[in-house]
RNA sequence: GCCCUCAUCGUCUAGUGGCCCAGGACACCGCCCUUUCAAGGCGGCAGCACGGGUUCGAAUCCCGUUGGGGGCACCA
């Protein structure tokens, strides 16, 4: 879906065209206020603009079809009137009775195109509401697919459809070619699960045409491979693989993200894989995208993510942190001065260990509390009797240090536990980690003592040493 | 069942008749670097679904088979 509107909007600003975003709500019982809201969020979230739409408006507002339902019903009636649809009164079993005793295979058997005046005297009688049907030409249906090339379909496999329900309000099917003719929509890059109704679009854009409705054109279509998720299961708006928000809670850049998306059905080309929206915006083009399938592979979404947290500047990045700081309750909703000076310096000991924001969570949070939690399974590891007079030495050679940075940090640390215990270097650090910040793994040593500062330090050691 | 559609390493892809006994990336496995973890460097594993054509020559074009996906709504 997301994927689906980048491609669109990379496909406009490539061109020089027009970015129209409109919300298809005709249906009122699957379409919420707040997943309106939502999407609005996640595509400004990502760097998507729009040039019209319903938050800003355009010259064909409004862009909600649920504001537009008179224009739909008028549409209807002249087509009624110009014999281009008809009503139809047959219900579903009565459809699927006809078919089975005739072995057609199921759909509408075009029944109720021509009802003579008798039979539709007595429908009305019975006081069945009708349903209206487009009439389709008994011509083939054939178009160039931006990333299909042709496609036919033979008349007697496209049956007349419904346009407007019995209680007379329009349906998709309706309203989404009327506001494209509408909307001068030139260009349509949408699912693939949309091809086999692309066939009934066209005759309506016909039937619209000779109506006078819109300016007479067809738009292109550009039929998009799905996104799969594991397996072969394309993947739905319901799947939390694919809710956006999800990933920025997590920690994703939209930079990352939508980098990635980029990457299902399309390539940069020269093997170049992380590019900016502005770098994409030059190269790409709706006929290099794959018309196969793609599946959604969290890790590679990771690595490109990953990349970008590599590639931002650090400045940037601190900012970034500390909003995911501040999210996470590491931090409050205002860090102090302080608290934003320390992650700011702090960010260039994580850059190139995060794959997503969230993880600074846990490689920093040592910074960020007066007494550090050690894990379970650290404190068990480096942390048992063995290691005591290691510790003990570490706080011993920091005590008096006068020179407490990283540099002086690591000087007398090493000349304590590696030279004069004869330590490996592996053994001499690892209980000095742990004992300061708590986890096996952690930035840099010597420089995460630095910032942590010396009170805090001595005092995370004497607690280690005598536990 | 009918219609449409897709098919290169496990995954995402490059490739539009000779540059390809197929290139890159992720993942995975080694090695190097190294205070942990990463990052980085070097190397490795691994693929044109199958069968027919066309052609001097096919991953690339055509046909078929197989397999996958979608559609056949008074949903969008």
């Amino acid at each position: 879906m997301i994927r689906t509107a980048l491609f669109n909007w990379a496909y406009a600003r490539h061109t020089g065209g027009t970015f129209v975003f409109r919300i298809e709500d005709t249906d009122a019982a699957r379409d919420s206020e707040e997943s309106y809201h939502l999407l609005l969020d996640v595509l400004r979230w990502l760097g998507l603009d729009w040039d019209e739409g319903p938050d800003i408006g355009g010259r064909h507002a409004p862009y909600r079809q649920s504001q537009r339902m008179d224009l739909y019903a008028d549409v209807a009636r002249r087509l009624h009137e110009a014999g281009r649809a008809y009503p139809c009164y047959c219900t579903n079993d009565e459809i699927d009775a006809r078919n089975k005793a005739a072995g057609r295979p199921p759909g509408y058997d075009n029944h109720c195109r021509s009802l003579s005046p008798e039979q539709l005297a007595s429908y009305e009688a019975e006081g069945r509401q009708p349903v209206l049907r487009l009439r389709m030409p008994d011509t083939e249906l054939t178009w160039d697919d931006l990333v299909r090339g042709e496609v036919t379909f033979q008349p007697e496999h496209v049956a007349d459809f419904a346009i407007l329900r019995a209680n007379g309000r329009p349906l998709y099917t309706l309203t989404n070619p009327v506001d494209d003719a509408l909307m001068e929509i030139t260009h349509v890059l949408r699912g693939e699960d949309l091809l086999s109704s692309t066939p009934r679009q066209i005759a309506l854009y016909g039937a619209l045409a000779a109506i006078g409705v819109g300016n007479g054109t067809t738009p292109r279509f550009g039929h998009l491979p799905y996104v799969m998720g594991e397996g072969n299961k394309k993947l739905s708006k319901r799947d939390p693989e694919a809710n956006a928000m999800l990933y920025r809670e997590r920690g994703f850049l939209p930079e990352g993200l939508v980098n990635y998306l980029a990457l299902l059905g399309w390539s940069y080309g020269d093997d170049i894989e992380v590019f900016s929206l502005a770098e994409m915006v030059s190269r790409f083009d709706v006929a290099d995208v794959n018309a196969s399938p793609a599946r959604f592979d969290l890790r590679k979404c990771e690595a490109i993510n990953a990349a970008w947290v590599r590639r931002l500047d650090p400045e940037d990045l601190a900012k970034r942190i500390l909003i995911q700081l501040s999210e996470s309750g590491v931090l409050g909703p205002e860090p102090t001065d302080a608290e934003r000076a320390l992650v700011h310096a702090a960010t260039p000991l994580v850059q190139e260990r995060m794959v997503v924001l969230q993880e600074a969570v846990g490689m920093l949070g040592f910074l960020f509390t007066d007494t550090v939690a050690i894990e379970e399974g650290a404190a068990a590891k480096q942390l048992g009797p063995d290691q005591a007079p290691t510790v003990s030495a570490a706080f011993d050679a920091l005590h008096g240090i006068e020179d407490w940075t990283a540099a002086g940090i690591e000087g007398v640390l090493r000349e304590a536990l590696v030279d004069r215990l004869g330590l490996k270097p592996k053994n001499a650090f690892g209980p000095v980690r742990v004992a300061v910040t708590g986890r096996t793994v952690s930035p840099p040593l010597f420089e995460s003592l630095e910032l942590l500062g010396r009170e805090r330090t001595l005092a995370r050691l004497a607690a280690a040493r005598d536990r």
